[in-house]
DNA sequence: GCGTAGTAGTTGATTTTGTAACTAACAATA
DNA sequence: TATTGTTAGTTACAAAATCAACTACTACGC
């Protein structure tokens, strides 16, 4: 059949799905996070929000959810609601600001700062597995990209 | 704000969440799928499920459900609801298999295939966009690594 | 002070996803 | 033919994301 009557650009056009960056990025972000998903669920009962505030805390500090937000790139709902339930899993305490009492200051407690140790080990084992596909030069160069397409300058 | 000022061992560890890589591929992924997004919803009321269904058809021909699941990694409920809603609106016909009266056979109408062809030309360009950032050989190992780690071997 | 505008964070309604159970059909086999 | 197992696709219900409206507060202008 004469595939070019139906469909005529299909052929002439070099453009293939396979190689849009926006899919092949999400397929990469999905594929690569699925097994380190599994950790922070299965170990902590956390969803991805938690563990990037947790993530957030452990490893800059003292927070707001701000902060978190603007860092992260959440949405200040997904941050208040993931903010609420480690709060309530006693991963974290807030306290008010005195000078701006809208805004509140977040601190891991021992137990979320146990939870986060133990957590950024397997991300740091599990990104070394990652990497181990290329040679570091790539994989630099592929974080470089990142970075850059992510938009962070 | 204030940095790494209450974190002991941020310090001493080399471990770096901007650096973890299933963080900035989703950040990357997210930020580069956005302007796209604006697009098929804006233009034709679509969710990224009903993208992908639509451009796998019209990329590759006549699919079953399970066949772009497989292609697209969605899982079977995904792929169906998006055929329905695009089934709705007219964007794609039916089939039932005369063989296997379980599966069916998905088709663009014209106005699916209208659609796709429209939204192909702003992928393409879109991707253009997001690739003059680099060097053409950087991209092409881009999408190499992207691909390695999505697991599309 | 008082009024207006803006901000940090929360809540509620709606939409979308995820998980499991389900229907209908096929296939193999006794 | 009945039995068991498997598969394509759907549906129901719970979990989560999104968006808009909301509360409590601060800051500015008068």
């Amino acid at each position: 059949m004469t595939e070019n009557l139906t469909k005529p650009d299909a052929a002439e056009d070099d453009f293939e799905l396979a190689n849009f960056l926006p899919f092949l990025l999400n397929q990469a972000a999905e594929e690569s996070s699925l097994a380190f998903q599994q950790v922070y669920k299965n170990r902590y009962g956390m969803l991805r929000t938690e563990w990037r505030v947790l993530f957030h805390l452990g490893m800059y500090g003292q927070m707001t959810a701000k902060e978190i937000g603007q860092r992260a790139k959440m949405h200040k709902t997904k941050v208040s609601r993931a903010v609420q339930r480690l709060a309530e899993r006693r991963f974290l305490v807030r306290t008010r600001d005195a000078q701006d009492r809208r805004s509140e200051h977040l601190d891991l407690t021992p137990a979320g700062e146990t939870a986060y140790r133990d957590l950024r080990g397997v991300a740091r084992d599990y990104d070394i597995k990652l990497a181990r596909h290329f040679t570091s030069g790539e994989v630099a160069l592929l974080r470089a990209m990142l970075r850059q397409l992510a938009g962070i300058r």
